[in-house]
This record gives structure tokens, sequence and C-alpha cells, in this order.
RNA sequence: GGGCACGUAGCUCAGUGGGAGAGCGCUGCCUUCACACGGCAGAGGUCAGAGGUUCGAUACCUCUCGUGCCCACCA
């Protein structure tokens, strides 16, 4: 008889299962491969990256649906690739240099390139390699780099045809600059976090007083006045600003054009404290009168509201910092070469020796953060290239809004074309060396050329900045398959079917890549966007290293195996929600595992056509001739099947798994093992050929449907069972199964569900009247059903470790005996030597509580007329029903007490 | 400031206009011939709170409270 292992070891058999499924080809396709096509790309990660759990729950969800789409027959291909992540891994490589004592300045452009491709070499991209471990089966041989030569190549292009068509462009204009990186970045790359920080008011003298009107000064004083007296006794416009160091950039202070408290200061001069200079109190309806002190101070350079005033009043833009966030020497001897946040705190204690600080408040605000390191960004007035995004965004909001791409979850939609709508330019130029080098060239006499072929002539130089690297991300979808060349994979597989992704990438990235798409190809780069949730620890809060809740995937899986691992994500990704995790629900993932071998361990001892060397026969015998236990697990395989089918149509893998679980565990393991066991330990031999086919027959099924989600028990159970050596064979490129309508019957659900409830109530009387398992007893029913249990009293005496089950027609009321109801009848049983009567009484007593408080319940409902006139007839009958059926409870409960009683004396 | 989710058993979450569910945890019994990574039973919830619609609300509507997230150039 052939025998499993007791337990299911993943480490035994995984790395030898997907080499086998490598070497065999198994992961690879080819564009004229037979079967409609199925393209997924993987979101590629950084090369920087380390496999983490967000990771692991994305592509633990592209391989299911890449498994899924081939086992149906589809021509699937899922790209694996790497992102060269510009900022990231150029910080990465420059901390090392650090770490040497030295730094990217003393090597060299050149050098220092060399030196990240080799470290990128070497340690770049073992991301790829922990993905095996998980079972990812990407068509390797297809790897792809956002900074190989063809997706280089297509950048190139992108660009230099946007150019052409005057959406990339280059000018002044603010941007966000990170201090510590030293370079540009886009507006999303900058994180908001709400702080409270100092919010300084302070007064900016009148450079004349003697300017001023008579009834204005008169006003000093007044709450409704408009201008003030220092601390220190100067009259003065009063400002306020939690970035206090910005005063050393002012060129103007602005009011509300309508504000009467400042009708008559417009135009007058106020003086820098710190700088020899003076500016001008301007009007402009950007001005909140209601907001502090109805006066604003305006620094062109390094505000982008403040900027915007500063063009409609054509005011000086003074830039105070250099790349490094320290002052220049335009702010004054005082502070130049002070850090803007130091210079924060000595230009406020300046103003308070000037007597010009009024007060200084705690102020809620919100400050933008580097995204790559942290560091709090600066808004600068800066020459960089940009796209104009306006177009490219309305043809993505159209495709989005026609149902081409659409999101599942649906609900993702809305926001999404929100943030389309209020797009602002995309500042494309960072000041890094890592990334796809702006084609432009600058001759001589300040000429620009972009060009698709390097310029080499005398006096040209290229630009030095390079591409965010979200411009060759963008691309993704079809620079893989070699656009702008019209590869026969672009034509196969383009666009995609899916893109998997978390929300938190929605803008950064799929966004542009339907707006890239739509504007190269005029096509969607997928059919759908399928966005599941952040992975977060066991209460809901983000993993981080600083929390010390962070689970690496790799330990689970080397803990707990790779299925497990990847079923204990999928169970938790319900549509639209996060996906919480703790290491212990692995755990019980791998309990299920552990189940699913068992039960296949079984069906392999006791089904398995090995057991006697019978031919093995496929299919399942004619269901007429199919005892009720056969019928009953078919018609629940239909129901899990379609339930499964719908789910993975949906994305649903939560339900999946739930469903999945359910039917293996409760309905396939808890009573259909038990119950082909009658036939299996018996001595009928067409019999057992019958349940060995059905059960064969259910749990192959089984184990297609769940392959997806876990890939190696089920190929390892699947070589077991089928014998195959796999390779071709392989279940992995088995044929999704198939779920025959006959199977649904819901008459064999019924007839099995009394024998469950029969079963599960005699289970019940046992357990309360602690009646040990292994005491067998005869039991005499009556039931509504009595042909049923005629018919299946072996089965039930089987699973409920009877003698014997005696169907009659009423029961007598024999003395020493006592009734267990069920469902569908009664069943008596004596009492002699089985049990202690007084916790029977006990127990029979609870009961009784609870069929007066069922009754009440019900009496109530029927004595409301509304109800009974209002409600649907057959709501009201079955009403009526459970009423008679409470009552008949009630009146049993008490005869079968008074027995017991009676029996004590 | 705007928007969107969510609040069901100790924990994490399903669910439905008409009898409260699962997994884990907890309690009792059981080493029964697939499985102790197991089996059989059990305890535990005024389905956040208040109002409304309805014959009937955990479910639909409104509000309140709480939590989470996204967006935002609020000096």
């Amino acid at each position: 008889m052939p025998q499993l292992p007791k337990a299911y070891d993943p480490a035994a058999v995984e790395s030898a299962l997907y080499e086998d499924w490598r070497a065999a080809g198994l992961f690879h396709a080819e564009p004229d491969d037979d079967g409609e096509p199925f393209s997924i790309v993987i979101p590629p990660p950084n090369v920087t990256g380390s496999l983490h759990v967000g990771h692991a729950l994305d592509n633990t969800i592209q391989d299911v649906i890449i498994r899924r789409a081939r086992m149906q027959g589809r021509n699937a291909v899922w790209i694996p690739g790497t992102d060269h992540a510009g900022i990231a891994t150029q910080n990465v490589v420059e901390r090392q240099l650090a770490a040497e004592g030295t730094d990217r300045h003393e090597l060299g452009r050149d050098a220092f390139l060399e030196r990240v491709w080799s470290w990128r070499e070497t340690s770049g991209g073992q991301i790829l390699d922990q993905l095996e471990k998980l079972g990812a089966s990407a068509d390797w041989d297809r790897e792809v780099f956002t900074f190989d030569a063809p997706r280089s190549a297509a950048v190139r292009e992108v660009f230099v045809a946007l150019y052409e068509q005057g959406l990339i462009y280059r000018g002044e204009r603010l941007i966000n600059w990170c201090i510590r990186c030293h370079t540009a970045l886009s507006d999303i790359e900058v994180e908001h976090e709400d702080e409270t920080g100092e919010l300084a008011r302070f007064v900016y003298p009148l450079a004349d007083e003697a300017a001023v009107p008579a009834e204005v000064l008169a006003a000093v004083g007044d709450e409704d006045g408009g201008l003030v007296r220092a601390p220190g006794g100067q009259l003065g416009i009063e400002v306020a600003t939690t970035r206090t160091e910005t005063m050393l950039g002012d060129t103007a202070v602005a009011v509300h054009p309508a504000d009467p408290r400042y009708r008559t200061v417009v135009g007058l001069e106020v003086r820098h404290p710190f700088q020899d200079r003076t500016f001008t109190v301007v009007a402009d309806e950007y001005v909140d009168p209601s907001f502090g002190s109805g006066a604003v101070k305006i620094t062109p350079a390094h505000d982008p509201n403040d900027h915007a005033i500063a063009e409609r009043h054509a005011l000086d833009v003074i830039d105070i910092m250099d790349d490094t966030g320290r002052l220049t020497e335009v702010v004054g001897e005082r502070f130049a070469g002070q850090d803007r946040l130091a210079a924060r705190g000595s230009v406020k204690d300046a103003l308070g020796e000037a007597g010009l600080l009024v007060r200084v408040d705690e102020h809620e605000h919100s400050v933008g953060h580097c995204s790559r390191c942290g560091t709090v960004i600066e808004p600068r007035l800066s020459l960089q290239w940009f796209v104009a995004m306006r177009q490219l965004a309305d043809k993505a909001a159209r495709a989005v809004r026609d149902g081409r791409t659409v999101f599942v979850p649906q609900s993702r939609t809305g926001p999404f074309l929100e943030w389309l709508d209020d797009l602002h330019d995309w500042c494309i130029s960072r000041q890094i060396w890592w990334g796809h080098r702006i084609p432009a060239w600058y001759g001589p006499n300040g000429q620009i050329r972009v060009s698709r072929e390097d310029i080499h002539e005398e006096g040209w130089v290229q630009d030095e900045d390079v591409l965010d690297t979200w411009f060759s991300s963008q691309l993704w979808p079809f620079s893989v398959f070699g656009w702008p060349e019209r590869t026969p994979e672009l034509e196969t597989w383009f666009p995609t079917s899916v893109l998997v992704t978390g929300y938190d990438i929605n803008t950064f990235w799929v966004s542009r890549m339907l707006m890239i798409s739509l504007w190269f190809t005029d096509q969607v780069p997928f059919h759908v966007v399928h966005n599941h949730g952040l992975v977060r620890d066991e209460h809901g809060k983000k993993m981080s290293k600083s929390f010390g809740n962070v689970i690496d995937p790799l330990d689970l899986v080397d803990t707990y195996g790779a299925d497990a691992t990847r079923f204990a994500l999928l169970r938790s990704a319900a549509p639209g929600a996060d996906v919480p995790l703790a290491e212990e629900w692995v755990e019980g993932t791998k309990r299920f595992a552990n189940k699913l071998w068992n039960v296949g361990g079984f069906v392999l001892s006791r089904l398995g056509e090995t057991v006697d060397g019978s031919p093995r026969q496929e299919g399942l015998p004619p269901l007429a001739d199919l005892p009720l236990e056969d019928r009953w697990v078919l018609s629940r395989l239909y129901a899990a099947h379609i339930a499964t089918d719908a789910a993975y149509d949906a994305y649903d893998w939560a339900t999946v798994c739930r469903t999945l679980f359910h039917f293996l565990w409760d309905e396939v393991a808890d009573w259909y093992v038990e119950a082909v066991k009658l036939r299996i330990y018996g001595d009928d031999a067409a019999a057992v050929t019958t349940a060995r086919r059905v059960g064969r027959f259910v749990f192959e099924h089984v184990l297609r449907l769940l392959h997806p989600v876990m890939p190696f028990v089920t190929e390892t159970l699947w070589r077991e069972l089928t014998g195959a050596a796999g390779g071709r064979d392989s279940l992995m490129v088995a044929d999704w199964p198939h779920a025959d309508d006959d199977w649904h019957d819901p008459h064999a659900e019924d007839g099995f569900a009394v024998l469950q409830d029969l079963v599960t109530e005699l289970n019940r009387f046992r357990s309360q009247n602690g009646i040990a398992p292994s005491k067998r007893f005869p039991v005499v029913v009556t039931s509504e059903e009595p042909a049923l249990l005629a018919t299946e009293g072996p089965l039930v005496s089987s699973l409920a470790g009877l003698t014997e089950l005696r169907v009659v027609e009423a029961l007598t009321d024999a003395p020493g005996t006592t009734t267990v109801r069920f469902g569908a009848g009664q069943a008596q049983v004596s009492l002699a030597g089985l049990i202690d009567v007084d916790a029977e009484l006990a127990r029979l007593d609870r009961e009784l509580a609870r069929a007066r408080d069922d009754l009440a319940r019900v009496e109530g409902k029927l004595a409301n007329d509304g109800f009974t006139s209002r409600a649907p007839a057959e709501v009201v009958a079955r009403e009526r029903e459970k009423r008679v059926e409470a009552a008949d409870a009630i009146a049993g409960l008490q005869e079968r007490i008074a027995a017991l009683t009676a029996l004590t004396g």
C-alpha cells in the first residue's frame, strides 16, 4: 500500500519541483504558442530591493493569475524584470562610497557609473531569485531591465517624440528640491506630513513713517487697524510664517485689495530688518484677509504661491540657498552659510533682538519630505525639464471612463480620475548620475538640440541631468516587448491582460503607463488594474523597522513553506482591503497544507489505483449509480467549483481560499473521507471501485482548483496520485477543471444533511454524557425520512459509532431510554450502562430553556398583525412551522425529563 | 480644508431586509485503522451609539462618536 510521510515537509519538495518545472520549460512561452494570448508584466522591483511581504503578496497574486491562465489553455506569459531606480540606487552606492571615505565627485561620473553597474551585476536583482522561492512562474528567459539597451532606446524615442510634439519643455519653475539627494523631485515624490512647528509673527517696519496718512496712524493699535507697533516700538505691518528663514528672501508683503485695514497701506515701502533694501506692500486676491494679520510675506523663490504673486506683480526673485540647503551670501553676512533649518532659529532670535518679533505660536502645518531619504523638501526656483501632462491625462481619463481599462476593486476608479483631473506638469530632470541621460545638447551659442542620435559636434555638450526613474517605468508594458520595434511579442501580448499592484503606486506609475501608452500606441497598456491592499501587521499597522513588526517572507517560506506563505497572504486579501498578516497565521495555513497532504495520503493509500493494481479509470461512473455520499460530495464540489471560479475571475483571493479551505476540510475531510470508509473497509468489491473512482476524482479536482494558490503541495500530491513523472505531465499545465451541471443535486444535499444532522446530534449526546467515542450502542429512530434512514442506516452507524440504526414508525415510550431530537425526527437510546442520568437531566434542562426562548420569539412575531399580513406568505408559513416545531420540542423535552426523573426515582 | 473606507465573538475578518458565522485563541473529552500540524463537543457577541424608513434593521437612510487611508501651494 503506497504511503506518504505523515507530515508534509515543504523543504523536501519545493526547490526540486521548481527546478523540474523550469527545466521542462513550463514557465516559458512563445508568441506563436497555442491559445489566446494572456500576459502580465511584473511591476519591476528596484534593483536595490530585497523581497518584503508587499512584493510577496503582489507576486503571489500575479503567479496565481498566470498559473490559472496557463491551466485554462491560454498562451500565458509573465515578464519579469527590475527597475534601475535612479535615486534609490545612487543613494545605495553613495553610501558605500562614503563608508570608503570617498564620494562620487572624487570618483568622477564615468567611474561612478561603472561602480553602480558592477554593484547591480553582483547584488542588484537578488529579489528575482527570492521570487523563485515563492514559486513564481515567470518567464525567466525574458527578464528585462529598465536601463538595458532596448529599454533605453524606448526612453530616447519617447523623450524626443514628446519634445518634437511640444509636450516636453525646459523651463525655470518652482520645483521640489531635496538638499540631501541634491536633485529636483516631482510633486508625487514628496510626502506630506502634518507637523507642529512654530508660527513666528513679526513686523516689517515701514521705511518711511512720515508717508503714512494721519488717519492710518490714528488707527494703530485698534482692533481694525492695519498697522501695528512692534514690541520695539517700530511702526509696521505684521506678517506670520512657519519658515522664518525665508524672510531673508522676501521681496514684498501682500494684502487683499478689498481689505479695509490695508487700503491706504498698499504701495508703501517696508524696510528689511537685516538687509539694506526695501520693498512694497502689494494687493493680491490670493491673500485671505481672515487669516492671521491679513498680510502675507512674499518669498518668490521658495514658495509656489508667492512665486505666482511675484509674477503678477513683477517682483524681484531672490534665491537664498544653495544645493545643500545652506544660505548664500545674498542673505547677508549674519546668516550666510547657515543651514536653512538652523537659520530658522537664528532669524527668529534676531527678530526678537530687533524688537520686531510679536510672538511665536505653536502651529500645525504640513511639511514635505523626500520620499527617498526623508529630508525636508525645499521649494526652489530652478531650470528643469518638464512634461506637459494635460493632453496625456485627458486621453487616459477618457480610456478609464470608457471602461477600456477597469480598476478592481472598482472603488479605486474615482480617486484615480480625480487625480488625473488636476495633474500638474511633471518635472522629469534629476541632478543625479544614475539614469537615462537627457538627450538634449547645448550648442556654443546657447542653442538646444534634442536628438535620437548622440551629438558629437565640436562645442556641443549633453545635458548633465538624467530622467526621473518613472520616465522609463511608464514605458514598461510595451518596452518589455521591444517597442518601438514591432516585435512578435508586442503584437501578441500587448496590451497586457492585467496589472497587479498596490494602490499606493496608482499615481506614480499606473497613471503614467496609461497616459504614455495611449499617447504612443493608442492602446491601453492593460485591460485590468488589480489593486490589492497593503500588507500590514495583525493589528492593521503598517510594517516598519521602527515598529519592529516587519515580517520577512523568506523566513516564512523557510519555516512554513511557500504554499502556506502564499495561502496566508491570499486568504487575507479581500477586495479593497489592506492585508493583515501575523506569523502565527501562517502556521495555521501550514496546517491546512498538512490537512491536504493527509487527505492525499488517504486517497493514495486507500483510493489509489495502485492499491489493487486495477487500471486507472478516468472520469466518473454514471451519477445515477452512485450512493448518496458520492452524489452529495459531487454536488458540494460543484458549488465549491462555481464559487471558486467566480472568485478567481473577480480577483477575490480571500474567497478563493475560504471556499477551498472549507470544502476540503469541513466537507471532504470531515465528512466524505469518513463516509467513504464504510465502503473502503467493507467487502463489496464494486462499491470499493466506485468509492475509489469518485474519491480520487473529487480530490484531483480540488488539487487543480487549488494549484494556482498552493502549487507545490498540489503538484507533489498530483504526481503521487497520477504517477505523472513531471515535465509536460505536471499539474502545473494540466487542464483547468470543468464542473458539470449534472453534479448539482439538491436532493442529495438535503438527504445527506439529514444524516449529518443526526450524526451531529448523536455526537453531542455522546460528548455531553461523557460516552467514549469507542463505545458503540444501538439507536432506534423515527423520522420524516424513514426510507432514507433505512437505506443509510449502515452509513449513519459507521459515522456515529453505532451498533445499529433501526427505523420504526413510532417510538415506544420504553423506560430507561432517552430521546435525542434531530431536524428530521427523533432518536431513542437505551441508557443502561451508557450515561450519567443527572448530567443528562441538566443538559435537557438547558435545552428546554432554549426551546422556550425559541417559542416565545416565534410567537411574538406571529402575534404581530403587521407581520402576518405584510410579510411574504412563505416567510409567515416558515414561522408557523417553527412555532409547531418549538412547541413539539418543548413537549418532547418535558416528556423526556419526566421519564428520566421517574427513572432516578 | 476636501474626499473615501471601516467599526460584527478576546484577536483578525466573512456575511445577509425575516433563524448571529469562520479562522486563531480559550474549555472539556478522545492517541478511533489519512491526519494530535488531528477528531468530537463547548463557552463567548445588546452586529460602535442615537434617530429614521419598514410589519420586521446587524444589514437601507441620517446624524454622532471612533479608527484608518488618500488628496490639498491653510501664509
